[in-house]
DNA sequence: TTATAATATGAGTATATAGTCATATAGTCA
DNA sequence: TGACTATATGACTATATACTCATATTATAA
């Protein structure tokens, strides 16, 4: 069984996962690659309104994978840990090993 | 605005990051480090039951996080791209972060 | 064959999350 | 000031997810 502080951890670091893990965010996370962005751009990149851009934005604040500044009218929004991005690039290797696994499926069949 | 495969791709990879979003998974996945290990044993370990725990395990399976083995009356499950424990480090470094902006605050206070 | 054990899964309930619309808040500028 | 713009949020609905219990499936071994 796991003590307190284990599951402590483990909480806060599913925090962190679930704010990244929605294909909106992610789309959001990847734009951001590119610098700083205020939330009308990044909800005109993804293709969804602002509010729900705006809550998508809090969200992943909150968990610490964001943060924000303000100017003037609009809000800016930036990677705040970009060792987020190493994420994707495990996340590519485990989609390529699909990829491969259904290849071989495909010739037994 | 993304394009189709954009998307598509943004779902996988939002899959797989929810695979892992979990406090109970994120415990499987870190006592998997230490090798293979049967439903009853993670069971045992993450102290939830086994219905529930291998609910879980097929979620990451399906996912691409993990692969299993049959072995006689047990099940095997283990990492399948053990990259996914970077991910962690990461974690780490947001955690780490947020800890530190709050004794700033703290201070301020 | 029968009893037992490990695992998986259907069905149900409870809870969490996403998205939308309307509205509030705050900054800009004529 | 008043009109306008960007963003945030309350309230609601729809959907997804987690968990539990009962039951099914599969393998073992007496």
């Amino acid at each position: 069984m796991l003590n307190k502080k284990k599951q402590l951890l483990f909480e806060k670091q599913a925090q962190i996962a679930k704010a990244i893990a929605h294909p909106l965010r992610i789309a959001i996370v990847n734009y951001l690659r590119n610098g700083p962005q205020c939330v009308c751009d990044i909800a005109e990149q993804v293709g969804s309104e602002r509010s729900n851009v705006s809550r998508h934005l809090s969200v992943m604040v909150s968990a610490g994978v964001l943060e924000y500044r303000k100017d003037g009218l609009k809000v800016i929004y930036k990677l705040k840990t970009p060792c987020i991005l190493e994420f994707f690039s495990c996340v590519t290797r485990v989609l390529k090993q699909q990829a491969r696994d259904n290849e071989k499926l495909l010739k037994v069949l």
